[in-house]
DNA sequence: TTGTAAGCGTTATCAT
DNA sequence: ATGATAACGCTTACAA
């Protein structure tokens, strides 16, 4: 930074006036009552001198950054790619920059602290997020969940039972009785929930699903991949499957094609989420789509609303879809 | 932020001393000289009291955020996706926050004058970003372009010429003489020096590439899947193609899916980046590696060394590397 | 070795 | 209507 930023105080002589009349006309505050033409000689000084208010000085006395934290999992997972992006567009066209972390390497706590000593406005979270980090960590704080499940704190939420009832429906209809469900062995409530979705929308249709047929694996390619290795090597196999995430979905049908299964006609599979990858195998994944894009906006508006005291109200989840594409099929016997 | 923070000198009247004694005790300055008993108080007052420094605060007097921009041209490519990730390790590892800016939505140019007003430290820009800035917007600025071609600002960069080569060879190895290329129709030089390396190799070995068979488009899945739909509807077709990036490959692959035409029996396909859907379709990708995650580390690492006055040398360009797999075989007839 | 004083560029509260 | 003046919390001389 060689060049010397040019201050409001420059902008000031420039115009011949004090330096509190410049930030007082360029805050565009409604209660400033200043000449007209005093205020048209700033607005010319300001733009001949090319002034930009330095909002670090700023922040220092309004006690704040005007920045978002963003705070997920793992920036590997498009899901939360897309949350990311959904959230910086919002934040951008407000003026706010996003400051962004991933809790692989550092901890979600001690994002926070940083973020915290930088005078962050407002941060977004993850329900995994938001348990990881003690409660006293985020007093005070503005904070939105993203897909949150509970009512802890201010949240936004996609209709997450929604997702497990869909795709159970979905299959159900399909003469499917045989089903299991790949889901992630982490305690997260979202994916527990999704659990909860699938099997109580197929008890009502009279089926459960035997323990063999409930595999628990990481999130990822690979865990929805040797999930299904291993139900493809039992004797007796389920006619579908439902993944709790699409990444999951996406690995266990790359597992059906290793082991020569070929699917819908071998085995049904149904993912969630429905990220972009969902489309580009073939056949392409049947899913139930969350709008991440939209949790994630929907999440940055919410908290703008907090730090701006124009609080939104929560809304009704988002809903999510079922979009049937070709990896479900009827099952073989019309049970 | 109900909580008052704490600031330097509730932890200096607490210790007994000045609050610039904290001050000099905290930064860890290496000229500070405090008798080790002060040090120690200090220290302890600190930790009873939870303090944390304010960083806008210290900030406004050193002139900086201790923050980085990475400003990407698309979140939703992964390619950029990975830069982001990798630079934000690194620059989380160092104590530095990743102001994420997406140019879709907002500028390149508009995000470089909102982080200057954030006194951000230093930017990461990928090439189409670098150009679309004002060169007197990045005056001064601390700034590392990722995968540059030229040596305008301090980059780091990947084998780009090789991505092409590499690819060349491979088909050419395999017998191909009849090649296509499927390239952006962007004025990036990237993707003007994957496309050279790419024809240079070719014609080393004897083969050109008749017009009708490069096709500009996108650099997405749609763009790879409308040039392939084209070049499959041709009387006379290539027996394989080189694109430009992995999207646009993963599109083409699916063109042909659709087509009815086999990969890479009836027609080879690589791509390039090696993005992680290359490894989710089946066949899975052949491609070029580009270490993605490996740039946004290094392009943080030497971003870090400009702030903080230990420059680092460019350095080689990363290694890219051929990865094949299986959408890629031996030309049909023996040329 | 440590405390005092000044200043970073704003905003906000006064007088005038 | 506008100009001083005082914070905001920190770092960095400079005194003591």
């Amino acid at each position: 930074m060689r060049t010397p930023r040019i201050t409001a105080h420059d902008v000031a002589r420039r115009a011949g006036v004090s330096q509190p009349t410049v930030s007082l006309v360029l805050s565009g505050n409604p209660r400033a009552r200043v000449a007209e033409q005093t205020r048209e000689r700033v607005f010319k000084a300001a733009r001949e001198l090319g002034y930009r208010p330095n909002l670090v000085a700023r922040g220092l006395v309004s006690q704040r950054s005007f920045g978002l934290g963003v705070v997920v999992p793992n920036l590997d997972n498009p899901f939360f790619t897309e949350v990311v992006s959904g959230a910086e567009r919002v934040a951008a066209a407000s003026g706010y920059a996003v400051m962004l972390c991933d809790t692989r390497q550092t901890s979600a706590a001690r994002h926070i602290e940083s973020l915290r000593a930088r005078l962050i406005d407002g941060v977004i979270l993850d329900p995994g997020g938001a348990a990881a980090v003690p409660p006293e960590l985020l007093a005070g704080l503005n904070v939105v969940v993203v897909d949150a499940t509970d009512g802890d704190l201010p949240g936004v939420s996609s209709d997450v039972i929604g997702t497990g009832r869909l795709a159970a429906e979905h299959l159900l209809g399909l003469g499917h009785r045989r089903l299991g469900y790949i889901g992630p062995a982490t305690d997260s409530r979202v994916f527990r929930l999704r659990e909860r979705g699938f099997v109580v929308a197929l008890r009502a249709g009279g089926v459960s699903i035997p323990s063999p047929w409930l595999r628990r694996v990481p999130p990822t390619l690979a865990g929805g991949a040797a999930a299904m290795r291993e139900l493809l090597s039992l004797a007796d196999r389920p006619t579908a499957v439902f993944c709790g995430n699409d990444l999951a979905a996406l690995g266990a049908l790359k597992a059906c094609h290793k082991a020569g299964v070929r699917v819908p006609d071998g085995i049904s599979v149904v993912g969630c989420d429905d990220i972009e990858m969902a489309r580009v195998v073939t056949p392409e994944l049947t899913t139930v789509r969350v709008p991440a894009r939209g949790l994630g906006a929907r999440a940055a508006r919410m908290l703008l609303g907090l730090i701006e005291g124009t609080p939104q109200r929560p809304g009704a989840p988002l809903p999510v879809e079922l979009v049937v594409r070709g990896t479900t099929a009827r099952a073989p016997e019309a049970a």
